[in-house]
DNA sequence: TTGCTCCTCACGTCACGTGAGGTGGC
DNA sequence: TTGCTCCTCACGTCACGTGAGGTGGC
């Protein structure tokens, strides 16, 4: 049997995309990433163009995203013929992983905030006498101030 | 057994801490989040402030870290006699959290920035008389420009 | 032909989900 | 006392990790 020259074994395919066999073969399982042939004996041969594809499938992972519903939101390419539709259906799929990032940003500026304020306040406490234990309710509130700790520092007192 | 009046059974703590109990009481197992105090019964009893170590928990969680390496960050609370070494682990798991969200945040303003490029370029296959398929590699590179896609572009094409 | 890579089961693991069967608390 | 909440097993699930035992490819 003849291969283009330029298609990957499983091995080498999981090298360059970094991941590795286990995962490349459940997703084909899943019908999320199937390589573009395969030998008689059996071996999966990926077009090095099909890293994209992985990478997306693992960024929307990252998301929070299970596979199940990364298979939803990926286009068929298998449906290309139906133009229109594969068209709003890449779309789709661009705005959904955009709206996705968007929201996170927001929520870690947030938390970066956050983490500032108890900071600043774990500035003050390096100076106090007092300990966060049981007996004063790990300083909640503040022996001091009187006011509740900033909640990423109360997490960790 | 006479319990301090503000506290919550588990029930009202999963509530208002937007877990469940399945997940506290794994927690626990783990060493990441003790109830304050236990009834004769058995019950586990919560101080409302600790829905902020749980909150902190499900963040590293969320910034792809294991519980294990959670449990190894969190600052130790039966360690607070030692006052100097605790102080410092609580600044390292703030700086450490800090440096995860830092890095994430630019991760996911590239990935932004590569599917505005995609949408950008997807305006003009709109127009195009190509189909992304096998017999074209799925248009990389792109019939027009000769040059590849963009590579989130190239993802679901 | 040799060695490296790949194949398909199949059991293990992490972080829970989901009952089963029983008891505690206002 | 009734009903709702909680308790401890314990098996199931998702997304793989990790061998076992065997075969393919330059």
């Amino acid at each position: 049997m003849t291969h283009q020259k330029d298609l990957l074994k499983i091995g080498e395919f999981a090298r360059l995309s970094d991941t590795n066999l286990r995962t490349l073969r459940y997703y084909e399982e899943l019908g999320l990433l199937h390589p573009a042939a395969r030998s008689e004996g059996g071996f999966r041969y990926y077009r090095p163009e099909d890293a994209n594809r992985l990478r997306w499938i693992r960024q929307l992972q990252d998301l929070g995203l299970s596979l199940e519903r990364i298979g939803e939101i990926l286009p068929q390419r298998d449906r290309v013929d139906q133009r229109p539709e594969f068209m709003a259906a890449v779309e789709a799929a661009l705005t959904e992983q955009e709206r996705l990032i968007v929201s996170r940003i927001a929520e870690l500026e947030a938390r970066r905030t956050g983490i500032a304020a108890a900071r600043a306040k774990l500035l003050h406490c390096q100076l106090c006498d007092q300990l966060p234990a049981a007996v004063n309710n790990h300083c909640s509130p503040c022996a001091h101030t009187r006011e509740e700790l900033p909640e990423d520092l109360a997490a960790l007192f």
